[in-house]
DNA sequence: GAACAATATCAACGAAAATTGATATGTCAA
DNA sequence: TTGACATATCAATTTTCGTTGATATTGTTC
């Protein structure tokens, strides 16, 4: 695996590491201010080994930041990474916003044009 | 099923269907503007059945509208769910943020009293 | 250093999601 | 009407994800 994912890799990566109640709940509480894990145990009721899975999806995703203290750990958000899911977001819905390294060899376009390489097709004119 | 589901349930829904990059790669060709199954297929140049059935994971999170002419199935981006999006994202990051290094029972006292239930532990002080 | 507490990791399993090939549905054109 | 085409849906399979219970790790306290 490439240190880097390619955008679209990426992008998928970080809207699934959104994409289950549990870790929705997590942020939720993060929003807050930092939490000890066991805080959060308490607040999502959840079994202990579930409640590490999901935040180890989130710290891989880059979502939220961990640091020890003693015997505890404490999570906070990170929130560089929202505002990369949140350009990523733009970027899907947003106007135009040509972004340098293109995924496949279609994209080889021309400055201004929008559709500029649309691939030939046999039907729908 | 609920017709409207609870708003954690709902999020999580949202970026799921965006969480796949076959589906991210049809969002941005609809990003220039509607295209029809059979162009996104050329473009895609992904079996006929897969790319039904993402364009079906989009369409059933409301991701995108469709519309018939002749034989041919037209898609756009449902612009308004995509702000939908935005709103749960920006709710997610949300206004104050919580920055690290701060102190972590300080916010809990402040005007609207988020934190108004914080549930009893007995690890971590 | 032994017992303990907080958290992470692992292995096994079940459940949900994605892929594939086949078939069904709807529309046009001859 | 019949046949061809565009697209959707289905059934079977594979892959990925989440849960659970057990164990490992790290740090603390006596």
């Amino acid at each position: 695996m490439p240190a880097v994912a390619d955008p679209l890799t990426r992008t998928a990566a970080l809207f699934h590491a959104l994409s289950d109640e549990t870790r929705l709940e997590i942020l939720e509480l993060l929003r807050d201010g930092e939490r000890c894990v066991c805080e959060l145990q308490a607040e999502l009721d959840a079994a202990q080994s579930r409640l590490s899975f999901h935040l180890r999806v989130l710290r891989e995703a880059g979502l939220v930041n961990d640091r020890r203290e003693g015997r505890w750990m404490y999570y906070t958000l990170a929130t560089s990474t929202f505002a990369e899911v949140h350009a990523s977001l733009a970027r899907l819905s947003g106007s135009d916003a040509a972004v340098p390294g293109a995924p496949k060899t279609a994209k080889a376009a021309t400055a201004g044009a929008k559709r500029a390489l649309r691939v030939v097709t046999d039907c729908c004119g």
